[in-house]
DNA sequence: AAATATTACGATAACGTTTTCGTAGAAAAC
DNA sequence: GTTTTCTACGAAAACGTTATCGTAATATTT
């Protein structure tokens, strides 16, 4: 019972080919009793038309490629479902690459996409990532490429983010507001421009405040979780130790609270933590992480929906479009 | 600088577009010197096949389709993590598809995937499914499928799990040692294999151990995140409070959790609570969850190899090939 | 009644690969 | 010197769609 085409359906049908295919396609050149006759056939026969044929001929896959630093983390999972929920509806296919934040990796899946395999492109910057030239070549094969968090200001291509340097202001303020006198930053890999904008929102909160700038307080972790955690900890140890810890991503505002627990450290009472983060638990843990939650789920759907207006021409966007989705302070303990 | 094919390859070498071909696949049958020209000018002018037209000369994508109910969840982004990195490995492109938990949408899904589009499918089964004629119908058409976690055992299929039956009674031990006299399980649709597994190894560790089984301390949490806690909440506020949870999936623990803060219930004095998960923060809660935690990522590894071997044709695997991953117990104090 | 338009369909050429088959020319065998 | 075997390549037919073009048979207009 396999693989039914539209040749052994015209036979059976005693139609020519063509005319079956256009009947499929409910096209207005065939009549409405030869249609039913195909469509009733088709679906006795279950016929699936052969998507490589299709695309093949159409120049179009229906298909759109996620590329990611990372999927086991609440933002991009989140991110994911989001765009996949609006692919699902316009009837679109979803691949998926992890670049693991290696650079290299991200420009070997842009140079495999260039391929044509896809019709567009959703993309968030992987850490280590120097130069952008695949991403640069995929825009010159016309395959619209949308951003979405860690976006790359140097290429013309929408962008949906959140207002990371008001997050990044707005952070650093509550932790001043709490009382903090020495305000330590937790950062990722500095090329990006979440890390960049964040920590502007950090320095201009100090210097709002007049609080001092310090070199020994902007910690820059790109290693990996264990060396992470070991930077942290030397931090928290120090005799110059933070009082307030800004950590810009998830996974840092939980290597503190092991870091804290290691060193006999209290939050909030030797130190306050705020950190970005889309973690469910957040109030759960002891103490309850005080957040900046992104709308990761909305930016997912956001930046496809954006896609799939430029792959269906619906309007013309400009081509620094920029959709800024405001996160949210969530106030907890251990800020208190 | 567009869209470079064989034939714009094959003219500019003054070679037909077959030696091209072949040439680019490494052939024997094409001399040396002429492949190096190829390469070079390949290279020069970056040519990259065209997926499609490949894919359905060769009737083989190289792609292969992963469906699972949800991706906002630790257990199945670290899957999808193992099963993106073997495929990348392999050459493969992975296609995703979230079901929701809805089977309806599985089985819209699935009858999508039988055109042909992938090689093979790895699948998770979502909560609602009852008849599964549509994975039936896929293996009849010859795309390979490998089940993961939640598995059909009525199909015949590889399958990778973990040791469902032992962890539930495990947990249940765990529980019952820990002092607890009355422990409620939270299950979710009892339709998974899952579910009955870690069900059963419930009902046998009571059985074992001389606990009564009662009828109310088995809660059903099949609906929103909402209508769980609500059930769940209600359960420990009943005047026949369990003093002991084993909640059989990630988020079910969670809304303990959040039940217990509610009602002013201490953990583990006044309940203890145990469950599976694969919170990165489980340690860090308030207080530190118990959990039997699966190897969400090697299952992940496991099944993609699985369905490459089968792809591949390398060996030849029993039809109901199963592998047991073991899950582990990791205790912590809430059930101190 | 002749000319024109419309309806409903068929033949066929793409799309860009891969593969089967065929064959010049050189090398080897006799 | 003739036959046979390699070697290295080309022609052409697939794969299953869709799109272009053409055209019988009606229907409509003049």
């Amino acid at each position: 019972m396999n693989k039914v085409n539209l040749k052994q359906l015209a036979k059976e049908l005693n139609l020519s080919v063509s005319t079956v295919s256009r009947a499929l396609r409910d096209s207005w050149e065939i009549s409405t009793p030869t249609k039913q006759r195909v469509f009733d056939l088709a679906k006795k026969m279950n016929f699936q038309p052969n998507p490589y044929a299709s695309s093949l001929r159409k120049h179009r896959s229906r298909t759109i490629a996620v590329v990611i630093p990372e999927v086991a983390n609440n933002f991009f999972a989140l991110a994911i479902k989001g765009i996949e929920t609006i692919a699902r509806e316009k009837g679109y296919h979803v691949l998926i690459y992890l670049t693991n934040e290696d650079g290299s990796e991200e420009m070997s899946v842009a140079a495999n996409l260039q391929s044509g395999r896809v019709d567009g492109v959703i993309l968030s910057m992987s850490g280590e990532t120097g130069d952008v030239r695949h991403l640069m070549e995929l825009q010159q094969r016309n395959i619209p490429l949308v951003f979405f968090d860690r976006v790359c200001d140097s290429i013309e291509a929408p962008k949906v983010v959140t207002n990371d340097y008001e997050s990044g202001f707005v952070a650093t303020e509550h932790l001043i507001k709490a009382g903090c006198q020495r305000i330590a930053h937790l950062t990722i890999s500095m090329g990006l421009s979440i890390s960049h904008k964040r920590m502007k929102g950090y320095t201009d909160a100090l210097l709002r405040y007049d609080k001092p700038y310090e070199d020994t307080m902007i910690v820059h972790c790109e290693g990996s979780d264990e060396e992470n955690f070991l930077k942290i900890r030397d931090l928290l140890a120090s005799d110059q130790r933070p009082d307030g810890i800004f950590a810009s991503v998830e996974m840092l505002a939980v290597q503190v609270y092991h870091a804290c627990r290691e060193l006999g450290l209290e939050i909030p009472r030797d130190v306050k933590v705020l950190g970005f983060s889309n973690l469910v638990t957040a109030s759960l843990l002891s103490p309850a992480l005080t957040t900046i939650a992104q709308p990761a789920y909305e930016m997912g759907k956001e930046a496809a929906t954006i896609l799939f207006r430029r792959l269906e021409k619906k309007y013309i966007l400009t081509p620094d479009h920029r959709v800024i989705l405001p996160a949210r302070l969530e106030v907890r303990s251990s800020t208190l």
